[in-house]
DNA sequence: CTGAAAGCGCTTACAG
DNA sequence: CTGAAAGCGCTTACAG
């Protein structure tokens, strides 16, 4: 039994036809090519295919039900124990949203406190998993002892440098790359990367920083990079706190770009503490898009990550591997695009004044 | 008519039954997961159903034809006019095959030397094309003005800093890293990486170079980044001999890593006409994975890219966002895996020695 | 492009 | 898990 299904009737092609006006067979041409349609009619065709969701659930039973458990491994120390860590949140739930939207069981990995390839191994065979989604990790040598296993690999979150495992993220070069060319296209020409010393995924946020710089042929010397302790709120205060007593004030720096919403939050609670307005003295951009920067004060610009799409490529990566992809075709990386979101804390955009 | 089809009959759940010695109904409770099958039957089934191509077929099916026709975009520049641009030339062919096996109409562009977002969408309305493959191009004006049209457009081999359009390209900077890390596990530490200033898929593969240093915390300075004037093998050999002149001779350096085939091609006759031994005096490795090296003396060691694979994807990705993903789904990046091959001149691998 | 009709391939419910 | 059987949804060939 299938628990959700978004519309209690069923779609067929007798719905389209009625609603896009057109025979029965005609809409049956469209969708398989078998004869020659107008464009016009073809078009509105397709389109009502589409909106009634045809499309979707005919693609989701051409994707056969390859993968019917996921077996699911988060490091600990990511594991949504705090309220801060929203992003882990908020990706897990989209996660098993999806599988519960497919009907894909998901079960949650118990181990050692340090993620182990074998214990991973062992406790995806206990259930019967077709697939393990290892999320936030990209230990080589635990991606490559999974890669080895007989199990479909996907990396979430993650990046894998030695490419054993296919992998979904975030386009964080690109992202950072677009937050920074926002700030410059306002005349923002020194601005502060405010991050820390993460995995490999923030630090392809830096040579975004720095892409902007170049491709407008700016000295990337006019940008720097401060680094804090970690991503939390607290640590990114500490660092820009001890920044402004260093420099003796801002130092001609007008942006901040947070590599995380959690450190923009954390530089707003700060720079305000220490009398700067916002975004008048200094702007403040973050990275993520969670819930709580659209409820600081002032509201946080930030770049959202699109945590659904991400959840949704992750199950499709794995279906397809189990079924038309075989083992020998090449690992694929697939990144997704991210978007500026604009509020109050980076200021009045250039295009919109 | 379909043209172009694998096998004469039609694989049906029926041979999938016979083959794999289950009942038919059997069969189709395991591609729908509509009862619970022993995981060893289900097993069974599903690696019959592979091996006979029903998967494949199946998921051909769902995928409706949304893609009748696709409109191909090449800067002029890269066509394959000369026989040493192979890379395109396998590509194209690749990307045209793929067509016709999914019996879609490929069409050409030809217009003005330089791409022009006007003509191009002009020329894609012209054949009624749903979809367009804009080639090794990414200039981001361009991009931006192809992706503002009612079309489906996806760039193959490039990279789109804005990210208005779907992306399909091999993981340059991780085949480049891989190349580079073999070397150094062979015992190299002076490698030349022999470039060209091109486009930033180009620049990626610097990135990777960069970063086989790192992660065995060796100082990047061991490796340098030689520019030739383009990518023709003359502007290798041009390049090297001016290497050569300036440092009196190899100057400590034991391996030359080039961006390209062509460059490689270039640095195997310069190095040999200098009297140098490869890979005894220098090893050699290339990039791309095309024919004429595996005919060269020394046979080149290459980063091979995964040419069949990128087509298929291009397509795919094309169907996808013109089908499910609608217009409001972020764009996606979608790279592929590159693989090492060994041959003769980047020396015997310290794995098989 | 329509519309009625034949037919195919798969799904599904059920007794064993 | 099997096997026979009913039935559904889509495809396809054809006259208009």
């Amino acid at each position: 039994m299938t628990l959700d299904r978004r519309s209690e009737r069923k779609i067929g092609i007798k719905d389209i036809s009625r609603e896009a006006g057109v025979a029965l067979s005609t809409v049956s041409h469209v969708l398989n090519g078998t004869a020659p349609i107008s464009q016009e009619v073809r078009g509105r065709v397709l389109e009502v295919a589409r909106r009634l969701g045809y499309l979707a659930k005919r693609q989701q039973k051409g994707a056969i039900a390859s993968l019917t458990t996921l077996y699911l491994a988060v490091p600990p120390g990511n594991l949504p124990h705090n309220d801060i860590n929203l992003v882990s949140w908020t990706l897990l739930t989209a996660l098993s949203r999806e599988c519960e939207r497919r009907g894909i069981r998901i079960v949650a990995h118990a181990g050692s406190p340090e993620l182990n390839a074998a214990e991973i191994i062992a406790g995806a065979r206990a259930v019967s998993a077709e697939g393990v989604a290892l999320v936030f990790d990209d230990n080589p040598k635990l991606l490559r002892a999974l890669a080895a296993a007989d199990l479909a690999v996907v990396l979430l979150n993650g990046e894998d440098p030695t490419m054993s495992v296919d992998t979904v993220a975030p386009a964080n070069r690109y992202g950072a790359r677009l937050a920074t060319e926002w700030l410059l296209a306002q005349g923002h020409r020194r601005i502060l990367h405010l991050t820390w010393q993460g995995r490999s995924t923030i630090m392809r946020r830096v040579d975004g920083f720095h892409d902007a710089y170049a491709e407008r042929d700016l000295p990337r010397e006019l940008g720097e990079v401060l680094y804090a302790g970690g991503y939390e709120p607290d640590q990114a205060r500490q660092a820009l706190r001890n920044f402004v007593t260093e420099r003796g004030g801002l130092d001609g720096f007008t942006a901040v770009f947070c590599a995380a919403d959690n450190l923009a939050i954390g530089a707003l609670m700060e720079l305000q503490a220490q009398g700067f307005a916002i975004p008048k003295d200094i702007a403040v951009v973050g990275f993520d898009g969670v819930a709580p920067g659209a409820l600081t004060v002032p509201s946080l610009t930030t770049v959202r990550v699109p945590l659904d799409a991400l959840a949704a490529s992750t199950v499709q990566i794995l279906e397809n591997r189990l079924s038309v992809l075989g083992t020998d075709h090449p690992a694929c990386r697939i990144e997704l695009g991210c978007q500026l979101i604009e509020r109050e804390s980076g200021g009045i955009s250039a295009s919109s004044r």
